[in-house]
DNA sequence: ACCTGAACACCGTTCAAGT
DNA sequence: ACCTGAACACCGTTCAAGT
């Protein structure tokens, strides 16, 4: 469950109606084709509007500034991108270390690649207010699930377990997030992964070393 | 050296009289200021152009809009990070890829840490445009100078040289930034610094045993 | 309960006129 | 060679009026 949003950025009202789901789903939907179709510096709210097939008035009955709803997108990315890797994390339970990082590093970069397009788009569109709220919440969430996770190795994690877990996710979701904004060739990208991976194992096997 | 910009984000002419430095200097101090007191969102083209003591129109002479300006910004900023780094690098070479790392890291992080407000407003600035051939040029001129570096070790790398450094530098670019946007407190910075050495460190050193 | 769209304040950018 | 600032097109946001 994502956490709640700070009130200016938070949704005006919910549908209460049938009609009007669907037109906030419309919303985002013409959002983010606007945004991908021509970029952020040209997303206006009549242009939204337009493609949603709903007047601007409309838009803002749903959303209190252009900002919160660019936020409430994504808030909905991060929150399907957060549920894959709790996924990935449960079905690892009790795995090697190795193995565990591996998995998350995988279903991290999988959820991002699979729309990149996306994914470019919404890191460049987070530019002002709270975004920090919205990452935080989405960094506890994923820590939780990866801490979970490690504490059930086989082979235990030395050292400060929380820093080495925050560490951890830090490097992967830098890693991820630089390799996406410089756009790197495909080739590239994936010796990277590759590499990003071995990095994380050789790291935790180094902490399991000097705690003995 | 920087790169020469793109022609639509290039300044439109360079100062030949020295009151016209004088107002280059001015519109981008200006810009630092405005962007600290009242944040990306409220950074209005007249409202630098009060602050600087020109008009609008002076700043449409130097900058055909609002995005080169900020392009410039960054282009200045990221040159005296790199200028660091480079310093850093030479003065390491021959020593351990262990000192290497850790005055990599050290360098990188502390030209970002000794302005840390400006660095987050900068982040968040390159929002639209090709910041990408602005981070490009960045990275690979920081490429050259760790490149140079590693080579020079008293213990070499092993394994893929090129994919190692290209490795190291997307990480700590992509951790730093990550540190940064989070804006997590200051003891926590430094315990994630640290261990990102340890992890670049235990990275290199099992590149060279997988080599023999 | 939900939707509309004209109206207002403000912002980016230009250009004719000035020194 | 450099600077000015009124003018224009456009964007974010509101609100009285509609179903």
């Amino acid at each position: 469950m994502a956490a709640t949003p700070p009130r200016h950025l938070s949704p005006r009202k919910k549908p209460r109606q049938a009609r009007a789901t669907l037109t906030l789903e419309a919303i985002f939907e013409a959002t983010i084709q606007v945004l991908l179709a021509e970029g952020l510096h040209r997303l206006t709210t009549t242009r939204v509007a337009e493609r949603a097939g709903v007047s601007v008035g409309t838009m803002y009955q749903y959303f209190p500034h252009k900002q919160a709803l660019l936020y409430a997108l994504n808030e909905r990315y991060l929150d399907t991108v957060a549920e894959r890797v709790e996924k990935a994390c449960i079905e690892h339970h009790g795995a090697s270390t190795a193995e565990m990082v591996e998995a998350l590093v995988n279903a991290y970069w999988e959820a991002k690649t699979e729309r990149a397009d996306i994914t470019r788009a919404l890191y460049r569109s987070v530019v002002e207010l709270d975004n920090e709220a919205l990452i935080e919440a989405f960094s506890q969430r994923v820590d939780a699930a990866t801490s979970a996770m490690l504490v059930s190795a086989s082979d235990a994690v030395g050292g400060d377990r929380r820093l080495c877990n925050t560490t951890l996710l830090a490097v992967i979701f830098g890693t991820v997030r630089n390799v996406f904004e410089r756009n790197l060739p495909a080739a590239v990208q994936a010796d990277i992964r590759c590499q990003l991976v071995r990095m994380c194992v050789s790291y935790l096997a180094a902490a399991r070393l000097s705690d003995g």
